[in-house]
DNA sequence: ATCGAATCTTTACAGTGTAAACTTGACACC
DNA sequence: GGTGTCAAGTTTACACTGTAAAGATTCGAT
């Protein structure tokens, strides 16, 4: 069950990122709702109230598992876009396809990373994140004069939309929602500036 | 504190509409983290275990939260829908409207509804429904030989993602989402059969 | 070598969901 | 009216959770 203890008792080496590894084990294996603190330091092998002492609280500790989950999940992206045509459209449309293949990779961290943006303050969306990256795909299709956030939010919360049909399995045989996202790219309109 | 409480001891008489509007009181006051069966059974004037012996188990009474949630943000759907143009444009924008205002109106109890729809069976969308609702309105512009489903999501996400942005407070100028709606219909494209 | 600070453990407590047994009231039936 | 039956709430109990506080241990600088 434990993952490393090497230091005997106190001083572990890095107890934070071993903390990090047992939470995304836990929801992989049981889910969002199963992950508790305790249950984390048991499976890090260590005392039940030294994650409090990491990361404060519960939402500490989950605000960590989803740094790493943002950081793979923008790994993710970034390797679909490198992998598509070298335009603005295609790039977006690599993203989208990356974040899809996220969705279906790694179901747990998916549901962690969504459920916690919903509280999520203005100060976690620098360019480092997801978020940049998002914002730097979208900004060739952004009007002048228009704030960047619609045009972000219309391609975001479409394929948000579709993962979740995906990962409900209502997507059973019908095509792959390329043609949605080609559709909204050319409805967003027009070519990079 | 107590809501109602006629009956002596045992038999209270609706019970469950009771636990029902003693939770949507605390989502509204404290949030979906602070739901929980205890506070609702004492908010209701009835003993802890109350409200697990009506509903089973918090997941339950959850779901009968939602199921009231879901009962008032149709009506508003439907009524915003019928203040707009009797055409399918219209009620197609109308609906968006209402699924916007319901977001405004009652923030907890829309989060209520969209952190459980993530769990949801695929039998409770029926047409009853908001999802009934909505597949009517978005029916007249799915093509031949697509699934509606791809025509609902669109909408659906669309508005949602708008919804999230409003209630973060970062659709503070920018003029209104009516914009973006409307776009997305001229892209979803042909008139109603 | 010592002192302070960081790291983890121990102990403790209140709140939670939930199962089980018990008590009360309502209602049909004779 | 007495009686049995059943559903609705209560009581009791327990395991699990987050979290605070205080103690033990190790590291690192001085």
């Amino acid at each position: 069950m434990e993952l490393t203890k090497d230091k005997s008792r106190h001083h572990h080496g890095n107890l934070h990122a071993a903390l990090v590894e047992a939470g995304i084990e836990i929801l992989r294996s049981s889910g969002l709702d199963a992950l508790s603190l305790r249950k984390c330091a048991a499976l890090a092998g260590v005392s039940h109230a030294a994650p409090a002492h990491h990361f404060g609280n519960l939402e500490g500790l989950k605000w960590a598992i989803a740094e790493e989950a943002f950081a793979r999940f923008s790994e993710f992206m970034r390797t679909h876009a490198a992998a598509s045509d070298d335009t603005a459209h295609g790039r977006l449309l690599g993203i989208c396809r990356g974040y899809l293949a996220f969705a279906r990779a790694e179901p747990a961290l998916y549901e962690m990373i969504f459920c916690l943006q919903r509280k999520e303050p203005e100060s976690k969306r620098d360019a480092s994140t997801s978020y940049g990256i998002l914002r730097d795909t979208c900004a060739p299709f952004v009007p002048p004069g228009t704030d960047p956030v619609i045009i972000e939010t219309q391609v975001w919360s479409l394929v948000h939309g579709f993962a979740l049909l995906e990962l409900h399995g209502r997507l059973g045989d019908t095509p792959p929602p390329d043609d949605a996202i080609l559709a909204l790219l050319r409805h967003i309109g027009q070519e990079p500036a």
